[in-house]
DNA sequence: AGCACGCCGACT
DNA sequence: GTCGGCGTGCTC
């Protein structure tokens, strides 16, 4: 034993190799108890509860868990629960020279809890330092983020990246303002909330310290951003601190704008991308040292430490971006959720439109509903009027044209009094096969997913892989299936080109107009990209009907009408002559559903739907990916719950090839498969546990093929 | 993932 | 007796 510790540490200076024996003896044995902390030379440690609780910096699964640190006397006052350390870590650091381990690696990691002894049985090493003493993780977040990785099936350090900024000794330095006095508790003014049946009691409610939760169906128009601060404002009168999520940096402005507005400069903080780390750093450690409380921003925002919060807010929830791209891919309005539960707060989830996930909050009773009358929601709203295909093929002048008669009038007419937006459909959807006749979406008998015709020749589905010889439409018996093709993007330009003395403006991907004035012109956009009018659009033409209803998503219907709705928002009312022409077929559902201008309905029919056909959220779905001996040897490892339900594994899709290569898409040219796995109402964290502990044992055990795991995924088709 | 431990065969 | 190849298991 002695040769072996002279081998390899080329003898221990000043450490008899007594010594080295009594430790090394002491590690084999093992499971003593309560270990009292030894460091390797028995350096001085911290007088008061020398261990520190550490999480250190890797994600990996196997690994997510406290490690113990012995705390040396000199860093005893830094030390404290909160702050970022540096830590030895890895195996082979039981190599010992100059009392120093050796070995593995100086990684980060967060101090969570100073104690007086270890549950680990063998010595521990010391903490290598002390990064600063600025105590940026709190007991709220670090549960919060364990709670947020056990739903993800994520480790509690890849959830913490997330939730904690990359740190920036500049900011740290900087003293945070005073934070100013507290308004005065008055009454919320109801200002726009009036238009609401409960909008003022809601007010009321936060003002008053209550924790109510809402799902909000915003009116249409500029007000959202107001009545948001409102909320924000009667929140902070409570005495309570807010946070605000936003999809994208304009509607953070936005809201921004009517922060300081309703309150002033100074009571509220705005991290977003946009403002580089250094700033952004700044802001967050304002808000994490209670000088700020009330905060808006984009996703990232979502863990901002906002200090005894009384409310959080969603806007849009149905926004992508809601949706994070870096593991475990947590979802803003689902952080939001456990944070009210958490926090006890309340939580107002607000959007023009409606997500299924949105109408099961209020189906379930967890939220109530904070809608307009129909009265007031029929006088806000534009008039908007359909053309459906199979009109345009009838209307000869349209064919010439290439666009029906009622969308020439409709922009001509708001051409006179104002801007007309024209939404075209942003390259690179892939189409959905759908019944040639009447439109339903084709599915698979067996599973219900949606099917494909990869080789143009046979039908298979995209989830469990079954052929599908004889197929006929569920809904009218057709047995003849379509995939459309749009070409707005040219029809957009023969527009320009019909109105020679209108200016045109463009917004889209890489040239995002923010707004434009109240003159006439084309304003020809993405969606989502579209800027809003002074005084509102005269008029709006929504040209990307079928290349929305077509993608191959079970989201496809109430993502056309989230993007309909959103555009037709920026509509000036119909009592002021606002008007949208959509291009799509008057039978479907969301095209109903934008007419009577019922998104609340139209998601509460698909959240029925999804009911009857396992579909999350009904169900919780998680996905596996990887190369298929991987897939299946992970899928027979794991233990997964009685009543989960495997579905596949089927080739994963190629994906375009001009799409950007995104986190998590497989490596070029391996073709890997999908299985998806769902499990009823209840059994989420029972499914989450299950995969992770399956994950975690793989990688212990050298990892070999990965396999990529992800709940709630995305594109289900 | 790293990286050391340790068991085994080959060579000075 | 010593070197080093690689399978196995741990990281406080």
């Amino acid at each position: 034993m002695r040769s072996e510790n002279e081998r390899q540490g080329g003898g221990a200076e000043g450490a008899g190799p007594e010594q080295l024996a009594l430790i090394r003896e002491t590690v084999r044995k093992a499971k003593v108890p309560k270990a009292k902390p030894r460091t390797w030379r028995g350096a001085a440690l911290a007088k008061e509860l020398p261990v520190a609780r550490v999480v250190v910096n890797k994600g990996v699964l196997h690994l997510d868990q406290f490690f113990d640190y012995a705390v040396p006397e000199e860093l005893d006052a830094d030390a404290q629960p909160g702050v970022r350390v540096r830590v030895r870590f890895g195996a082979g650091s039981r190599n010992v020279r100059d009392g120093r381990r050796e070995g593995g690696g100086l990684i980060d990691g967060f101090l969570v809890e100073r104690r007086a002894e270890s549950d680990y049985s063998g010595p521990l090493a010391a903490l290598a330092g002390v990064v600063s003493p600025e105590r940026v993780l709190s007991a709220e977040m670090l549960s919060l983020a364990r709670a947020v990785a056990d739903r993800y099936a994520g480790s509690l350090a890849d959830v913490l990246q997330l939730a904690v900024p990359p740190r920036n000794a500049r900011a740290e330095s900087k003293p945070s303002p005073e934070p100013p006095p507290p308004p005065p508790p008055a009454p919320p003014e109801p200002g726009t909330w009036e238009r609401y049946q409960q909008g003022p009691a809601f007010l009321r409610a936060l003002g008053t310290g209550g924790a109510p939760r809402a799902v909000w169906t915003a009116l249409p128009g500029p007000h959202w951003a107001a009545e948001i601060a409102r909320a924000v404002g009667a929140t902070l009168a409570s005495g309570r601190g807010a946070l605000v999520v936003v999809p994208d940096g304009r509607s953070a402005g936005r809201v921004d704008a009517a922060l300081t507005a309703l309150l002033g400069e100074g009571r509220h903080a705005l991290l977003t991308a946009e403002s580089g780390p250094e700033r952004r750093y700044r802001q967050w450690l304002a808000v994490r040292r209670g000088a700020v409380r009330a905060v808006v921003g984009t996703r990232a925002a979502m863990f901002a430490p906002v200090e005894n919060p009384g409310l959080v807010v969603v806007w849009e929830d149905g926004d992508s971006s809601h949706s994070d791209d870096n593991a475990p891919f947590p979802h803003v309005r689902e952080v939001l959720e456990l944070r009210a539960a958490h926090d006890k707060c309340g939580f107002l989830l607000g959007s023009t439109s409606c997500t299924v996930e949105a109408a099961q909050l209020v189906e379930s009773g967890w939220a109530s509903p904070l809608v307009a009358d129909r009265t007031v929601v029929r006088a806000a709203a534009p008039l908007v009027r359909t053309v459906g295909d199979g009109e345009l093929a009838r209307d000869e002048a349209a064919r010439a044209a290439r666009l029906p008669s009622l969308a020439w009038k409709a922009v001509r007419e708001g051409l006179k009094s104002g801007p007309v937006l024209v939404q075209v459909p942003r390259r690179g959807y892939a189409p959905r096969l759908a019944c040639a006749r009447c439109r339903t979406p084709a599915r698979c008998g067996k599973c219900a997913g949606p099917l494909e015709a990869p080789d143009e020749r046979e039908l298979t589905c995209a989830w469990c892989g079954t052929a599908e010889s004889d197929w006929r439409c569920a809904q009218c018996g057709a047995n003849r299936l379509r995939a459309q093709i749009v070409g707005a993007r040219r029809t957009a330009e023969e527009l320009g080109r019909a109105f020679p003395a209108v200016p045109v403006r463009t917004s889209g991907r890489d040239h995002i107009l923010d707004s434009v004035p109240g003159q006439p012109a084309l304003v020809v956009s993405t969606p989502g990209a579209e800027p809003v009018a002074e005084g509102g659009y005269a008029a709006a033409l929504l040209l990307d009907g079928w290349a929305m209803l077509s993608r191959p998503d079970i989201r496809a219907g109430e993502e056309a009408l989230r993007r309909w709705i959103s555009a037709s928002s920026l509509v000036r009312g119909q009592e002021e002559g606002g008007t949208v022409v959509v291009v799509a077929e008057p039978t479907l559902r969301p095209v109903q559903a934008l007419v009577r201008w019922d998104p609340v309905g139209h998601a509460l029919r698909e959240l029925a739907e999804r009911a009857e056909l396992n579909f999350p959220p009904v169900s919780r779905m998680a996905e596996a990916i990887g190369r298929p001996e991987a897939v299946e040897a992970f899928l027979k490892a794991a233990q997964l719950p009685p009543e989960a339900q495997v579905l596949g594994p089927v080739p994963l899709p190629v994906p375009d090839p001009g799409r950007p290569r995104r986190p998590g898409d497989p490596p070029v040219g391996e073709r890997w498969e999908r299985a998806l796995v769902r499990v009823p109402p209840g059994s989420g964290a029972a499914l989450a546990a299950a995969l992770k502990a399956a994950q975690a044992s793989r990688l212990a055990r050298g990892g070999g093929d990965p396999v990529r795991l992800r709940i709630d995924p995305p594109d289900i088709g």
